[in-house]
DNA sequence: GTGATTGCAAAGCGTTTGCACCGTA
DNA sequence: TACGGTGCAAACGCTTTGCAATCAC
């Protein structure tokens, strides 16, 4: 299984610009912050990590980056037992997520099975599936043996 | 598939009880929404509708009758993409939640062939896992029919 | 230069807590 | 009677908004 590591920057960089965003010092603070870590994040460990390289950086902007991450599929919000704030890059193909509840690693996954499943659901139900979510929730190698 | 009713409003008296906690009429009214709900509810929406049983009932008893019913199991937190403050009872089994996006029912299925999907993950992350979420999110065949 | 972006302070919102009174068991 | 439950008001934490100054393009 590929360890999910860092997101090519460059490509965050030119989709925020197609868009008609500004890149500025703040802004790449927290793009990078977010693309280049392997776990899960909430606002303010965003903040935290991302005002290490731009001292003046306030925490309404990383709402307001966040929220334009969001908006670009960039980033997608991350559900857990105790809450849902965190956030974490989002990668193609729509795969699935094992999340470490210790540290907030995350691994992907591919759900094949998923397809027929869905199907079955929804015929038998009578809903139209739009969406779904699959994710698994554990303690990673490292948490595994840090607690021993 | 059965239909998502009403659940033994006996049960979750008797529970409460079991555990030193009190029959009022305003926790009866709060318990008596939730568990005649086909649908997921949010501590607003609890409050509004219990109250029309229950005219003196504050929103704060809501939230601290929430509290006591999640903690005894009776009821679970459900994760949407808006938000993640609505609740729903809890059944037997574990089961997963097909959820309609317009209108909140619920309906639940089995998840058979997730069991071994879980130990590959496990296997090849190398992560214990101990819990997973699979909900579909969808229209219900009520609101395909008012949207037409 | 134009218009997006910023930090600050303040507002907003959902949720929790302190407290004196009330009601169940 | 004892102690859990209640509503109210206030506090709380997280998130959003108004604004004037700043900066990317």
């Amino acid at each position: 299984m590929k360890l999910s590591t860092s997101f090519p920057i460059q490509d965050w960089y030119s989709k925020l610009q197609n868009h008609g965003y500004r890149l500025t010092e703040t802004r790449r603070a927290v793009v990078e912050t977010i693309a280049n870590s392997d776990r899960v994040l909430d606002p303010n460990q965003i903040f935290a990590i991302s005002r290490e390289h731009c001292a003046s950086l306030g925490l309404v902007t990383v709402y307001r980056t966040l929220a334009k991450l969001e908006q670009l599929s960039l980033i997608q919000r991350v559900h857990q037992p105790d809450g849902c704030s965190a956030y974490f890059p989002v990668v193609d193909g729509h795969q699935h997520m094992v999340i470490c509840q210790d540290c907030g690693r995350v691994e992907y996954f591919t759900g094949d099975t998923l397809e027929s499943l869905m199907k079955r659901v929804g015929m038998e139900s009578g809903y139209q599936i739009h969406d779904h979510w699959l994710q698994l929730l554990g303690k990673c190698g490292f948490c595994q043996e840090n607690s021993r």
